[in-house]
DNA sequence: ATTCCGGTTGAACAAGTGTTTAACCTATGA
DNA sequence: TCATAGGTTAAACACTTGTTCAACCGGAAT
């Protein structure tokens, strides 16, 4: 995806030098000076393209948002979805630092985090809407919760991608943890609790249910773990 | 949990502040001034105490692992887990510089953010390990990697809380985006996954089994979202 | 009372930060 | 050919950062 270096104008260096330290080190511990010297180039000329650090953060959001936009936009046919995950896996490197930037921004405070986020959630919603119609995915009342609770779940693979590897034993050169070794372990685990259930039988289901429509008022009595 | 203030020891009162103020800048972003500001001392005092900034995160580290682990004891007991949570939704402020600053800890690489994953994942190993036992929870033929699933589904709301009650549409005074109305929008669907499953039959399940098992050079097929 | 010592401070230091400025180079257009 | 404009740089600036240092205070021990 990120072509070969050097036939990008300076300011799409700049950008992608920025995206990459931004990703890997945080937005406040990366300096613009480092910023520069990735891209080859004098720290002035980056405060001259982008106005400001800020500027320049600014600039790489609506980058990595309008790049991962047309990637989910394709991922919607749920055809080519396998076939995504299967390019990612052929060759993870290809995705690593807009994967490192969102996940920083899903972590810090930011607008472009934000942005991701709901961007899953519907994504979610859509998946789960045709999937109750296909008969794939179980009928919900609400779906909308539903949705939200795929998305953290799925995002938490994402976040938390590093402590995944890290307490699986994986050697570290999965980039961002997440590698085809973490996901062929988790995979059938995950799959299995999403289609036979966790729990053995409805006991904390109901419970929970009694306990949240006795008293609206505040204590739910709460599940597990 | 914190007491009100001055009967602490100054040193105390120190590792305190740069608890709050690490958790909600993150390490690099809060300053030692800030920190000395806040606990009503000088900056030069800070590095008295502790030799360093980074002799300072270190003794917040073990400060607040210790106060976890010690929480994590207590939970142990099946029965007062529930009693744990009902505790926190009546006053989640008590805890909420700690989730802060563990919640950073996650998202920074940090011996703590480490330390506290695992605590976690064995946590939840146990749990499922006595509710199998006691035919509450379903039989996994390898409960490792489950516990590490659930841990991240867990943590997830944890290291997403902000968005999750951000989309909920929750107003946001909930710290750290967990809190009773977020909690009470998301259990039932949570539970409800875990109990009868997301989705509707075994297709997904056993199509993956079969990647997975057929080739295990590579390409796993993997699932919706 | 005097000494001494740990807690404490204020000012200073050195390094690093984002940003500015004046100058430079190069290519394009008149 | 010359002037102009825009990309580019090196140096400087103002400020923040973590850290050091000499001095100070107050109380306990001699």
């Amino acid at each position: 995806m990120r072509s070969n270096a050097d036939d990008l104008t300076t300011r799409a260096r700049i950008r992608d030098a920025a995206i990459g330290l931004f990703g890997r080190d945080g937005f406040s511990r990366a300096t613009v000076r480092a910023v520069a010297s990735d891209a080859g180039v004098s720290p002035g000329l980056v405060i001259h393209h982008f106005g400001s650090k800020a500027g320049l953060r600014e600039a790489c959001d609506q980058h990595v948002l309008k790049q991962t936009a047309t990637q989910g936009r394709e991922k919607a046919d749920p055809g080519s979805t396998g076939r995504l995950i299967q390019d990612y896996l052929n060759n993870p490197e290809q995705y690593t630092e807009e994967i490192a930037y969102i996940r920083r921004s899903l972590g810090d405070e930011s607008d472009a985090g934000d942005a991701f986020f709901d961007a899953v959630v519907t994504q979610c919603q859509d998946i789960i809407q045709t999937g109750i119609e296909a008969g794939t995915i179980r009928k919900f009342d609400n779906i909308r919760p539903v949705a939200v609770v795929i998305a953290a779940n799925s995002l938490a693979f994402l976040t938390l991608g590093r402590h995944l590897s890290r307490t699986l034993g994986i050697p570290s050169p999965e980039p961002n943890g997440i590698g085809p070794d973490m996901l062929r372990q988790l995979t059938l685990p995950l799959l299995e609790i999403y289609t036979h259930g966790f729990y053995s039988d409805a006991r904390f289901l109901t419970a929970a249910r009694e306990a949240l429509e006795g008293n609206n008022t505040n204590n739910g009595r709460e599940h597990a773990p």
